[in-house]
DNA sequence: AACCCGCCCAACCGCCTGTGG
DNA sequence: TCCACAGGCGGTTGGGCGGGT
């Protein structure tokens, strides 16, 4: 059954897609003011039209103070690639042993960086065992950068954060600001 | 300069689990 | 014990952006 899932705003209509900067204000605001909890009942109090599911994933994945953005370090991918032969898709336990990181950023980076490794390394070591030419193209393949991803890890590619400017993105457009002006922005209607 | 293509990431979706009545 | 609901989680997708042609 499941009547109305998880979001029982349903007449209420529910806005969906990013968030724009009113949106988060309010949210951070809220959140400072009453703390976290009761998702659904805090985006109704809010006065927000989204989902309870959306803000906590909203909260979680960027809003909170503590979340850290951009670079994964090299140790950091180590851990990743440790925990995940370990415990396999299980982001949010992995993510529990990086402070600061998501589950959510941890599993797109696991899929957009390393499993693009990995997969570059199987098809390389397919195309050894049957060419079996020792060594060869050596000089040509970026692949072979990557034959054991685990051992062989130099920063695959000056990690490529177009927005990343030392911790918090920097703005692009109109939804994306940075992070530090929203805190100050909600620190200063805090008083 | 314009177009195409691939990469990256924020956000959504659907399922599962936990909990309270 | 059952049911309804909220929270949590993993998978997937859509759109923006940058690089290549």
């Amino acid at each position: 059954m499941k009547k109305h899932s998880s979001n029982s705003l349903m007449d209420v209509d529910v806005r969906k897609g990013p968030w724009t900067m009113e949106e988060d204000l309010i949210l951070i605001n809220y959140i400072a003011n009453h703390g976290e909890g009761v998702w659904n009942s805090l985006a109704r109090s809010a006065g927000l039209k989204r989902t309870g599911k959306s803000c906590r994933l909203r909260w979680l994945n960027y809003l909170r103070p503590d979340v850290r953005r951009g670079n994964i370090t090299p140790e950091e991918q180590l851990l990743i690639m440790e925990l995940h032969a370990k415990w396999g898709n299980r982001w949010s336990k992995i993510a529990k042993h990086l402070p600061g990181r998501t589950d959510n950023e941890i599993k797109n980076y696991w899929r957009t960086r390393i499993q693009k490794h990995i997969k570059q390394a199987e098809n390389f070591s397919g195309q050894k065992s049957s060419a079996h030419t020792d060594q060869a193209t050596t000089s040509s393949t970026q692949t072979c950068n990557a034959i054991n991803p685990m051992d062989t890890y130099s920063p695959p590619y000056n990690v490529n954060f177009p927005n990343f400017s030392g911790q918090f993105p920097a703005e692009t457009n109109e939804n994306m600001w940075n992070m530090e002006d929203l805190w100050s922005m909600q620190l200063l209607n805090n008083d």
